[in-house]
DNA sequence: GACCAGGCACATC
DNA sequence: GATGTGCATGGT
């Protein structure tokens, strides 16, 4: 993996240096965005199973909802009947089916971790994203925000609006794959948990009001990017 | 009344 | 491996 040799006019420009002058632009423009918004890893992961192609603000009153009836803890949720679970999810969406994922993750939390967030954290990072991810409903995007959110692992989390600005800005094709986006960023800014967390927030933030299929993109700060 | 929103699993070719 | 489809509510 090597960065392309620095031209001699100066010309040429490294796509590490590419991803964080976007990063620093980001930063600049719309300052820190204090992800993940939630008080304690569990509703962090609750939360990444909700926001499954929903918007946030259903998943804010969803968690509201589990909050309001006392049932925010692996103990409750492991009790509550999935279709009372699904009942509280629903203004999310796929209800069923999310109460279901959320059931899945929870049962395997306690029967394989003790109901222990921690004791599941003991695990190396490339472990616990296996076992998030033969969990069924827990796909890459779900798996990794958990683990950079909730976990604090320094993983890159992909999502369409990852997609959606590096595209438009040719980085990747549109249609990349996941891991192709991802392993293109991670291997191209050094692990850092704390940006990965930022630099992600704010793809999210600039990704709602910029880079879509339209010729221009007023006031946005990314604009000129490339030469 | 379309269209979209911080995906994923599964069937089919 | 690539593509298509079901899952579903709520806001704009």
């Amino acid at each position: 993996m090597h960065e392309p040799p620095a031209a001699t006019g100066g010309a040429e420009i490294s796509l590490t240096d590419v991803l964080t002058g976007m990063y620093r632009r980001l930063l600049t423009a719309y300052g820190p965005q204090h992800w993940w918004p939630a008080d304690s890893a569990l509703e962090v992961i609750v939360g990444a199973v909700l926001t499954q192609n929903t918007n946030w603000q259903a998943v804010e009153k969803a968690i509201a909802r589990i909050k309001d009836r006392g049932l925010l803890s692996i103990p409750a949720l492991h009790e509550t009947p999935v279709d009372e679970l699904a009942h509280l999810v629903r203004p999310t969406g796929y209800f069923r089916l999310k109460a279901r994922r959320l059931k899945n993750l929870i049962e395997i939390l306690v029967v394989e971790y003790s109901g222990d967030l921690e004791r599941m954290g003991k695990l190396p990072t490339g472990q616990l994203r296996d076992r998030l991810l033969a969990v069924n409903g827990i796909g890459p995007e779900t798996a990794d925000s958990i683990l950079l959110y909730a976990f604090r692992r320094p993983v890159f989390v992909v999502d369409a609006y990852t997609l959606r600005v590096m595209s438009r800005h040719r980085l990747v094709l549109p249609k990349a794959a996941y891991g192709e986006l991802q392993s293109l960023i991670m291997g191209h800014l050094p692990p850092d948990e704390a940006v990965f967390n930022e630099y992600h927030a704010l793809l999210v933030h600039v990704g709602k009001r910029h880079c879509r299929r339209t010729p221009s993109c007023p006031g946005c700060p990314l604009e000129p990017l490339l030469p």
